[in-house]
Parts: structure tokens; C-alpha cells; sequence
DNA sequence: AAGGTCACG
DNA sequence: GACGTACGTGACCTTG
């Protein structure tokens, strides 16, 4: 057993092309034809099966040829220019090859310019280098080159040759080409290749090649010996073909520097989770893969049987044999082996075993589903599958007479537990952590460093779901998709509706259960999905973008921000009697009574009985009454329309606001504490519930009296800092249009600049066309949607969308190029490699299919700006402390808020002249060092008594 | 629970 | 020939 490393390069473009003429026409259950696809998959299951043999994998990357121009093109227009087309039912499983790729969770790599071929002789010697042996699994003869039997520290090459079963080493290239690989280049370029279109030399094939290359010792010496020949037919064609044989050396010359994609150590093979490839077997009908997938013990490789799901022996029949002994076994979760602590011996025990293990899983129980006011009621730690335990800490209720049961004292428990949890050598991984961070601050622990399940299966799978249902990433909906487990259900503890019980009423034994279970599947979760970052490549997001952000976003929750009860309450009464008023006179004008809040009822009204005219729309066969709709009617002259209008504005803004943010209002802080969502918007946004702070008026003067009620304590103001019209920056920069990115770096106004170029004159007009125009484009713009907007007809809409082309080709550049990608790679993907994927993007539904578009030319744009925020935000405190206005106490500048484009801050008023150009500066500067952008972003800044009045 | 509407970037 | 037309969210109301 060797710990040597062993890399797998796989040739897929290669294989797919054999496959498809060696393997019937079978089409999938949607009607694709899947042949070559299904043969593919079932080399990957045998490779994968090998992965425990001494001559295996622990290494495997799969190689593309990236359909288009190379370096060999420059050199010889005729390169590959013979090629026939591929055959038609061959073209749908190109695309195919990447998901099999995907599903199997292994890394795919491609790249523009450069050949399959010379990807791998550059990975191939990379890794030789290094001492690693290589396999390239192809039987591409150019390939052959690069065999080697290594020595002195390099490792040796080799290829397989799946199909017909053969390992290709010295031997049996010296049996094929009479020579060594080292002079294969020689012959090869003598013989030409008709398939690559490499003219070699005309009437000399492998057999006078090989002559020629064994008598004479190599290339130049075989052509310079063609002189002294005897006069033949060889010798002319020699001489005169001399200058084509000589290019062919070249063409048939693998690159073998090239820049590497993604480092080797990221090929590391950690096993194929049953899902993806679940998935992706069902959907084409390769059933008896499935078959042997879900039986467990005919999985592709050992690590599969990481899966719980179905195996009564797992533990018996899947002992290691591998040489990766670091992978532990995954038998089925079994609650009973869940131990529940009740003495702070036992606790000090875990805590040690946790200590020793450096990564456990920890799971907080609390009495309430808001993490800034709910109670700590236990505590569970997971350090391996079923080795897990629950620590209750508030059970039996509130009543304090009542018999409880034996339970480690809080404050105990607390100071056991303090030093794992703030232990720098021991990761605490958690499902939704940052509320697991906000409960134990609380009690004075501060978690760190942390994983987050939920936030690794966000990088890695935000958007993708099998037609739209389940693509979550909580932790039931994870269990079952990567675990095949069904954990216990919150409602199967605690009930629901009014028998719901709180989780400190639930007897011990059935806590245990549910809450160990919570730690010990998180674990297994994390043994799953963190691997899978590095080979999919989403290391980068998670580490840089996503992870920092956790403890950042938690203090923001915990810090909340003050709001004027009063004002609000004022503005609740105020609304109360307006709204009032206008229901009398819009039932008058009606004639009768009725609930304006109902859409159903106020169709009927406007259209049957007042007789206005406008049309049904959508399923439900009901009147459509939005803004829109009453804006024409008032436009028509409609009195009852600006009313009902008004009428829902005040609604609107006293239930959702004045009226609810009253509610909101913490007890014991007397802020307002949003919850953020992490892995809320597909696009890498945050999202803000419990209340949504991210959707306070601000567009209308009476909504922005809600925002004058935002307010600082006393001595202190609100800054706001907002990143100005950064998704068009964003735009101009990763479409790479010239004229915008000149007029962002000359501080031009934007949407005047695209008037002034789409309509050579700036009017208030042609300003605001160009801005809608502008924020069109972002969307993924449709003639009709335009043209609704504008209010002007389709085909105009469309003129205007080829004059914006016309003056900004870069733009449809990029639209092209992200929806080709997408439409290939399923995924989009923002400048710091977060990718949204998109499961309809070759919907045969057209609505469906186009409006997988729009997202996908948006998701890019919109992902990058919330990747930026995201860092200036993980960077903010720091730099403000460094500049010593945020000292630990939390006395200085606190970031309390974040809008998407906007960091909201609370500061002694003496600070804003100090903190203003810090807070500045990391967000102009928060891309760097890692993406460097053409445009500079520009950021504006403001402070006041009151969130309106820092705008 | 779903659909309609509307608040924000 | 119909489809259904701008991206991303969350909260509230009414209705079934």
C-alpha cells in the first residue's frame, strides 16, 4: 500500500467521440440521446470503483477540449479543418459530458486556446514533477508522447485505454511505434494525421516513418539523409515536403506549460456522494447504475458507502481497504447511541474528546426561533457519526416548583464549554451557525473559527434543484438529498399549533434524539460537502467571501439599531385617519361597501359594476388591479383610482411598518434586530427578515417619513455609505465597454452619457429613456418588457435595443457569451467564482427556458456587487479598529445595517470625520487584491439624526 | 397555502 | 398560434 500520489487525467472529449460508435443509440427518458453519455459514466463508475487499488486514482481530473481556436490554429489554418461535423445525435451530449463530470463531483477542466491534449501533457508534467504518478486515460496517440517511466524523484506516466481494457506504458508504445515516446513527436510528424488534418509528409505512413525515424535517430536527421538517398519517390517527397513535415513536428508538439486552471491539489478524490449522481442516473435512465448505486455495496467507490441510506451491514461488509484511512465510515444515524449529559463530568470528558478531535459540530436548542431574544435551553456536540451527545441546560419547564431534571448548572456548563468553543485549533462547524453565535454570545462565548454546512452547500449548489423543489440548503432538505436520512421534525418533538410544547418541555430522551441528531448530521454533512469546494472550484467564494462574513453579519443582528417608537406610533394614527377618510369616498363612489384590500372584490367593482374598461389576466380569471392597471385608469380620468392608490400606499405602509416595526422592538435592547439570511437570494445576496429592514420607504416623501424614525442614540449620528450605481460599473467593467468605463472614470452621469450616445442630445427625456434602458439591460431585456416600460411600441422598443448594441457592443458580447456559457456549464459565475446555477436554461418551456435568461445575465452582475459588499463588510471592522475608532468595548463605529449597496453605520458624532475616508476606502477598494477592476467605484457618503437624513 | 400587491436594491 | 414578458428579495392582506 503506497501513499504515493496517483493522478487520473481523464481525455473526455476523446472518449465521447469512440463512445458514441461503439455504443447503441440510446436516447433518455426527455428523448436526448444519451449512447456515448452512458459510456462515459460507466468508465467514471469503473474509475471510481478503482479507487481503493494500489494502482488507482487519489488524484482525477477530467480534461475538455474547448470546442474552438488554438495556438495550432494560428500556426496552420488547415489545422483540424477536414474535420466532419459531429453526427447530429452526438451534439446534445457534449454539454451531457460536463454534467456526468459534475455528477460524479469530480473536476472538469477546459480551457480557451488550448487543446484537451495539452491541458494534459501540462497537468501530466506538473504532477510528474512533483513525484506523482500519472494515467491519462485516453488512447490518443499524440498523448503517447508523453509516457514515462519516471526515476529519480519524477513520477511515471502512463495511459489506460478504458475500452479495450490495455495499460499503455514504454512497452507497448515502442510496440506501436517502433520507437520511444520521446521519438513518437518524430514519427508522427513524418506520417501526418489525416484526422487533425497534419499534413505529415504525402506518401509516407507509419511504417516509413517509423524506418525512417529508427535509422536516423530523429526528425531533422531522417529529412537531411533524404540528400544522399538513392533517387525515389521517398526521396522527392522528402525534399520537397520537408517544410510541411517540419510544421507538422510543431503542430503534433504538446504545450506542456501551460498555466494550470485550478491547482493539482484540488484534483484530491474524496469519494462520489450519492447525490449529485442520484440524480443525474434517474434523469436519463441509466437505471441499473441506479440500481447498484442505491444497493449500496455496488456503489462507485467506497466513500459512497458514506451513505447511510438502506445498508442494515454497512458497518460489516465496508471495511477500509483503501490507503485513505482518513475517511471514516458513515453507518446509519442511530439515536439511541446519542448520550445525554447531565454532570459536568461527563461534559468535561466531551469537551476533552472534542478538544483532541479539533472539529466538532455544535447544535444550539433554544426556546424561541429568534436568536437575539431566545433562551438557551441545551446544547448538543457532534465528533462523528452517532458520537454525538445533547447537553440540556434549561429543561422542565418555567415552572419553578416543579420537579426538573438533573441538568449541568447553566453557568457551569457555560465555563466548560467557553474554552472549546473560543478555541483556535478546534472548528466548530454548524448548520446556520451565525444563530448558534448570536444564542452563546449571549453567555459571553465568542464562537470561532467556524464552519457553516448551510452556507458550503449555498456556494456550491445556490439554485440548483431538480425541477425548482428542494434546492434548499436546510438542514432536513440536505439530510435527505445527501444522506438519504429523514431527521426527526421539530413538529414531531414539540407538536404544533396550540399543542405546540417549548423544546424545555420536552422529556430528555426524546430531546436527545432530536437535537444530538441536529449535530451529528451537520457533521456528517460537513464530512460531505467541504471536500467538494475545493474540487468545484468554490473554495474562493466560501473562503473569501462567504465564511468571513458570518461572525460580521451575527454582530450586526446582536448590535440592531434604534427606532422612535413615538414617531412611528404618530405616523400609525396619522395614517389610521386618512385611510379611513378615503375608504367613505371610495365607497362612495362605488356605491356600496366593500373590502378595498381585496383585489377580487375591487376588479369587480372597477370593471362590472363602474364599467371602466381593462382586461383579465393570468389563471385565476381575475381582474388585474395593480399600480399599473390604476395609474392608466386615473390617466383616463377615473376619480376612485388615485384613491385606491393612496388608499393601499397607506395601508401598505402602516401595516408593514409603523404598525409592525413598533412590534419589533426588543424588550431588553430597545433596537430593532434584523435577522440576515446568508443564503437567501440565488444571486449571493443577503436577504433580511424578522423585520425586512432591506425595504424601508425611501422613493415616496410620506414613506420616507418611516425612515426619519431610524435613529441614533443620544451623542451619536447614522452614516450611510452606499456604492453608487455600482451594478452598471460592474457592467461596463465585465462587458468591457470602452465608453462607459471612460465615463466612470471621468465621473460623467451615467445615464446621461447613454443618452448623449444612443440620441446625441441629453434631454430630461432622452436621460430618463436611457436610464430605464440602462437598468433594461441588466435584467436580460425583452423588446415587449422595454416597450412596456417606455410606453412606446415593441418594434420602437426594439430599434432602441439595436442603437444601445450598436453604441456598446460589449454588451451583447457579454450577453452572448454568459448565456452560451451558462446554456453549456448549467452555472453562471461572478469575478470572485460564485456560481448560481440554472437547471432551466434548456427548458423546452419557452417562458421558462427565456426567463432562466434574464436571471442568467443578471446573476453575474447582481452576484459580483453582493460579493463586493460582502468584503468590504468582513474587512470594516477590522480597519476601523486598526484605526483605532472601533475599540473592543464596542464603543466606537458599529456597522449595523447592509442594503445591498449600502452599509449603515452609528457613530459618536465626534468620529465621522475620521471614519468617514476608512469606511470609504475599504469599500472602494474591496474587490482588491483579488479582482482588479476598470472602473473605479465610487462611493457616497452621508450622516444625519436619522437614516433618512444620512441620504 | 396561494395569489395579488407593493416596499426595497 | 399561444405563451408572457425586467433581475433579486420579504411582508401583508384576502381568500379558499
Amino acid at each position: 500500500m503506497s501513499d504515493k500520489n496517483h493522478l487520473y487525467l481523464v481525455d473526455g472529449s476523446a472518449y465521447i467521440f469512440r463512445a458514441y460508435h461503439r455504443l447503441p443509440p440510446l436516447t433518455n427518458p426527455q428523448g436526448t440521446p444519451v449512447g456515448a453519455v452512458y459510456g462515459y459514466t460507466t468508465m467514471l463508475w469503473k474509475l471510481a470503483e478503482d479507487l481503493d487499488k494500489a494502482v488507482g486514482p487519489t488524484h482525477l481530473a477530467v480534461i475538455l477540449d474547448k470546442a474552438s481556436h488554438s495556438f495550432r490554429n494560428d500556426i496552420y489554418d488547415q489545422y483540424k479543418a477536414n474535420r466532419p461535423p459531429a453526427p447530429e445525435d452526438l451534439v446534445p451530449q457534449f454539454p451531457l459530458i460536463r454534467d456526468a463530470t459534475r455528477a460524479f463531483s469530480l473536476p472538469c477542466i477546459e480551457e480557451e486556446g488550448l487543446e484537451a491534449d495539452d491541458i494534459i501533457a501540462s497537468y501530466a508534467r506538473a504532477a510528474a514533477l512533483q513525484g506523482w504518478d500519472v494515467t491519462i486515460v485516453s488512447s490518443d496517440k499524440d498523448l503517447m508522447q508523453l509516457v514515462s517511466e519516471g526515476g529519480n524523484g519524477t513520477g511515471a506516466i502512463d495511459m489506460l485505454d478504458t475500452m479495450k481494457n490495455q495499460r499503455i506504458g514504454r512497452e507497448e508504445v515502442i510496440e506501436k511505434f517502433g520507437v520511444g515516446p520521446e521519438l513518437v513527436g518524430d514519427v508522427l510528424a513524418l506520417m501526418g494525421d489525416s484526422a487533425d488534418n497534419i499534413p505529415g509528409i504525402f506518401g509516407v505512413g507509419p511504417k516509413t516513418a517509423t524506418k525512417l525515424i529508427q535509422e536516423h535517430g530523429n526528425l531533422t536527421a531522417a529529412l537531411d539523409s533524404a540528400e544522399a538517398m538513392k533517387t525515389s519517390k521517398l526521396k522527392e517527397r522528402l525534399i520537397e515536403h520537408r517544410a510541411d513535415a517540419e510544421m507538422s513536428r510543431i503542430l503534433v508538439t504538446l504545450k506542456e506549460d501551460a498555466p494550470l486552471p485550478q491547482p493539482l491539489e484540488e484534483f484530491r478524490l474524496d469519494g462520489v456522494p450519492k447525490e449529485p449522481l442520484a440524480a443525474f442516473l434517474q434523469d436519463h435512465g441509466f437505471t441499473s447504475l441506479l440500481r447498484r448505486l442505491d444497493a449500496g455495496n455496488g456503489s462507485p467507490s467506497r466513500s459512497t458507502d458514506l451513505n447511510p441510506a438502506k445498508q442494515d451491514n454497512a458497518g460489516a461488509d465496508a471495511a477500509p481497504q483503501g490507503n485513505r484511512q482518513d475517511m471514516p465510515e458513515m453507518p446509519a444515524v442511530d439515536r439511541d447511541a446519542y448520550e445525554c449529559v447531565q454532570t459536568l463530568d461527563r461534559l468535561e470528558h466531551w469537551v476533552a474528546r472534542a478538544l483532541a478531535a479539533r472539529l466538532v459540530a455544535v447544535d444550539t436548542e433554544t426556546s424561541a426561533l429568534d436568536a437575539i431574544s431566545a433562551d438557551l435551553v441545551g446544547i448538543s456536540l457532534a465528533l462523528g457519526p452517532n458520537d454525538a451527545c445533547y447537553i440540556p441546560l434549561a429543561h422542565g419547564g418555567t415552572d419553578m416548583f416543579a420537579e426538573k431534571p438533573d441538568q449541568v448548572e447553566l453557568a457551569a456548563a457555560i465555563a466548560a464549554l467557553k474554552p472549546l468553543l473560543e478555541s483556535d485549533a478546534v472548528l466548530k462547524i454548524g448548520q446556520n451557525i451565525k444563530y448558534d453565535i448570536n444564542v452563546l454570545a449571549r453567555h459571553g462565548i465568542a464562537v470561532a473559527p467556524v464552519d457553516d454546512t448551510m452556507i458550503i452547500s449555498f456556494d456550491l449548489d445556490a439554485g440548483r434543484s431538480e425541477d425548482g423543489i428542494g434546492g434548499g440548503h436546510g438542514m432536513d432538505e440536505l439530510a435527505q438529498r445527501h444522506l438519504g436520512h429523514s431527521c426527526l421534525s421539530f413538529k414531531d418533538v414539540c407538536g404544533t399549533g396550540k399543542k405546540q410544547i417549548p423544546f424545555g418541555e420536552v422529556p430528555l430522551e426524546k430531546a436527545t434524539h432530536y437535537a444530538a441528531e441536529d449535530a451529528d448530521v451537520t457533521w456528517r454533512l460537513h464530512r460531505l460537502l467541504r471536500p467538494r469546494l475545493a474540487i468545484e472550484g468554490g473554495t474562493r467564494v466560501y473562503e473569501q467571501v462567504d465564511r468571513p462574513l458570518i461572525g460580521v453579519v451575527a454582530a450586526m443582528e446582536r448590535e440592531g439599531i434604534k427606532v422612535d417608537r413615538a414617531a412611528l406610533a404618530r405616523l400609525s394614527e396619522q395614517f389610521a385617519t386618512t385611510t379611513a377618510r378615503i375608504e367613505t369616498e371610495i365607497h362612495e363612489i362605488a356605491g356600496q361597501a366593500f373590502t378595498i384590500g381585496s383585489p377580487k372584490q375591487l376588479g369587480d367593482i372597477l370593471f362590472d359594476k363602474l364599467g371602466y374598461k381593462g382586461g383579465r389576466k393570468g389563471k385565476s380569471g381575475q381582474y388585474s388591479t395593480d399600480q399599473a392597471i390604476l395609474e392608466r385608469l386615473a390617466g383616463e380620468g377615473a376619480p376612485i383610482a388615485n384613491k385606491v392608490l393612496e388608499y393601499r400606499q397607506l395601508t401598505k405602509l402602516k401595516s408593514t411598518y409603523t404598525d409592525a416595526l413598533q412590534d419589533k422592538i426588543n424588550r431588553d435592547t430597545g433596537r430593532v434586530h434584523t435577522s440576515y439570511s446568508l443564503v437567501g437570494a440565488q444571486t449571493g445576496r443577503l436577504s433580511s427578515t424578522d423585520p425586512n429592514l432591506q425595504n424601508i420607504p425611501i422613493r415616496t416623501e410620506i414613506g420616507r417619513e418611516i425612515r426619519k424614525a431610524f435613529v441614533p442614540e443620544a451623542g451619536n449620528v447614522l452614516l450611510a455609505a452606499d456604492y453608487s450605481q455600482i451594478e452598471l460599473r460592474l457592467a461596463a467593467h465585465m462587458a468591457d465597454v470602452d465608453t462607459l468605463k471612460e465615463a466612470f472614470a471621468a465621473g460623467e452621469d451615467i445615464h446621461s452619457r447613454t443618452a448623449r450616445e444612443m440620441y446625441g442630445e441629453v434631454t430630461r427625456d432622452t436621460r430618463a429613456q436611457a436610464k430605464t434602458i440602462n437598468f433594461a439591460i441588466l435584467y436580460g431585456i425583452s423588446r415587449w418588457g422595454l416597450a412596456g416600460r417606455l410606453g412606446v411600441e415593441a418594434d420602437e422598443a426594439q430599434a432602441m435595443i439595436d442603437r444601445y448594441f450598436e453604441r456598446f457592443p460589449g454588451i451583447q458580447r457579454y450577453i452572448v457569451h454568459t448565456l452560451e456559457q451558462v446554456r453549456e456549464r448549467g452555472y453562471s459565475e461572478t469575478l470572485f467564482g460564485r456560481k448560481t446555477w440554472f437547471p432551466r436554461i434548456n427548458s423546452k418551456n419557452q417562458a421558462e427556458r427565456q426567463g432562466s435568461e434574464r436571471a442568467a445575465i443578471n446573476a453575474p452582475i447582481q452576484g459580483t456587487s453582493a460579493d463586493i459588499i460582502k468584503r468590504a463588510m468582513a474587512r470594516m471592522m477590522p480597519a476601523l479598529h486598526d484605526a483605532g475608532l472601533a475599540p473592543k468595548d464596542g464603543s466606537g463605529v458599529r456597522m449595523l445595517l447592509q442594503v445591498h449597496d449600502e452599509l449603515v453605520f452609528e457613530l459618536p458624532e465626534g468620529d465621522v470625520a475620521a471614519a468617514a475616508p476608512v469606511i470609504e476606502r475599504v469599500m472602494a477598494e474591496a474587490a482588491l487584491p483579488s479582482v482588479i477592476l476598470d472602473v473605479p467605484l465610487g462611493i457616497e457618503i452621508g450622516t444625519g439624526d436619522s437614516w433618512d437624513a444620512a441620504h
